[in-house]
DNA sequence: CCCTACAACTGAACTACGTTCAATCGGGAG
DNA sequence: CTCCCGATTGAACGTAGTTCAGTTGTAGGG
């Protein structure tokens, strides 16, 4: 019989993964407690730490999975797009925001876990990012084929960045008032100048 | 003598609203703790209390202080900047860029306060918040004059959010390995193309 | 089929927060 | 000078994350 103690461990990160991402989902990241997640689990609160170093190392579990389906999103948006590069940014970009809408708090945990200064970002994160990169990179080729590399790269970054912005306000209570048209308005208008022929 | 009570006062609000400014800038939001600002300020803990109802209290209080700063070191920006509308809106952004990297833990304290959910956000910043939007509009408004209403906020917000953007992923140290310069660049680069007459 | 060594698991205890409040202090009105 | 009442104190409280000595259960060897 091979390992029933492996079994039951990765039983047991699986389901504090699943608690842990409906809590952050439905009640945010600050709503995550240790005891409440031990207990929900049917644990005790040591053995969280036998499976994940701390809660942020939990935490940053939910993320990665939160990223990938954020990616998956994007990635089948892609996939029924028009062939029409353009298009495809503003899909893509209103995708984005999609996601970002419907699993408002899982979306913000992503960026606000508290990274440890200095500590270099974990490996999928960067992975995942470079996805989300290629994917506004590809139709940017198409739109300018002859542009210079790195400034490709910045144009690729500068667009991610705009509708990030767009989307991080857009969704901001506390500027409460963007309906949801308006935000994928603002995203069509920034993405079409933006790779509008100069 | 008019209130010696009252003047110890408001000299440990100014005194509590210093140290917190500092401790914010130097070592971060999170660096903040009541019994160190209590230890510093040299009163007891619970004096902090009096004065403010609790430390997010005094987080607001800095950060509009903050906030103002920026306000003003974009309108200093502004009135150098020439009359040309398109090189103010890219004079302001990067006065944007530069304080957020001058006062990286202080700005991002701006958005780091767990604001209570549900609670609206404070008059000060929205009062800021419309101020630099007005800075922005007036040169649009220039470079498009007759564009309608909405159709003009909309802009005007898709700008902000934009540069904020960028300079917010710029300044990222998870994605490190954005120069300055760059994040310099990709702010003229959106500005100029978003304000080229269609 | 037991025995044993070792890892997993337990949960009370520890540290580090923000916040409170009963006890004290001190300034100013009478 | 006295006395009252708000300002001030700091120990105590509640709630976090994390640790670790004690316990339990399991896999592997005799």
């Amino acid at each position: 019989m091979a390992g029933k103690v492996a079994e039951r461990r990765a039983a047991l990160r699986e389901n504090l993964v699943l608690i842990a991402e409906r809590t952050i989902a439905e009640k945010g990241l600050t709503a995550l407690r240790a005891r409440d997640l031990a207990s929900e689990a049917g644990c005790a609160v040591g053995a969280i730490y036998n499976v994940f170093g701390d809660l942020t190392d939990l935490v940053l579990t939910v993320n990665a999975r939160t990223f990938h389906r954020l990616g998956a999103d994007v990635a089948e948006a892609l996939a029924d797009a028009p062939q029409d590069p353009v298009e495809q940014l503003v899909i893509m970009a209103q995708a984005y925001h999609r996601f970002a809408a419907e699993n408002h708090l899982s979306w913000r945990a992503l960026f606000d876990v508290d990274r440890a200064p200095g500590e270099a970002a974990p490996d999928w994160y960067l992975e995942e990012m470079g996805r989300l990169f290629a994917y506004i990179s590809d139709p940017l080729a198409v739109i300018f084929p002859n542009r210079d590399p790195h400034e490709h790269a910045l144009l690729t970054r500068a667009l991610f960045s705009s509708v990030h912005g767009i989307v991080l306000l857009g969704l901001d209570e506390a500027s409460a008032g963007v309906p949801p048209e308006d935000v994928d308005r603002m995203i069509a208008l920034v993405l079409r100048q933006m790779t509008a022929s100069a």
